[in-house]
DNA sequence: GAGGTGACTGCGA
DNA sequence: CTCGCAGCCACCT
């Protein structure tokens, strides 16, 4: 079978969606979740076109393993991921996540069970 | 078909 | 602790 990224993508794209209102998750513990190892390059470039699909998947509550938000830029406006992020009730300084050790959610830890 | 880039991560100095 | 390099895989030119 051609297993297209299609299906990855969709997979990165449910994960996403997964994630708890007011909690943050890192590209690598998506694609570890998904199985792909060092394939949080890939979670990211799938979350390039998360943007485009619908429902939109929160991007904003995807960020690098330092809880920084490297995406911002992709959003469109770089106030959008935070200000997104702040809604969500997520303290967000200097395009870092605060206390992101304490918001990260891992998706291996509500979908294990 | 080949080369270059990228919303990342981990390890070494 | 901070900085730099290499590896990874899919998409774009």
């Amino acid at each position: 079978m051609q297993k297209r990224q299609q299906d990855f993508f969709s997979d990165v794209y449910e994960v996403a969606r997964l994630i708890p209102k007011g909690r943050v998750s890192s590209y690598g513990a998506i694609a570890k979740y998904l199985g792909v190892v060092s394939g949080a390059r890939m979670v990211g470039y799938a979350m390039n076109a998360a943007h485009q699909q619908v429902p939109p998947v929160p991007a904003h509550r995807v960020v690098n393993r330092n809880g920084l938000l490297t995406g911002k830029h992709h959003f469109g406006a770089e106030d959008e991921m935070q200000k997104r992020l702040e809604m969500e009730g997520i303290c967000v300084e200097k395009d870092q996540v605060v206390d992101f050790k304490k918001l990260f959610w891992d998706p291996s830890i509500d979908l294990a069970l």
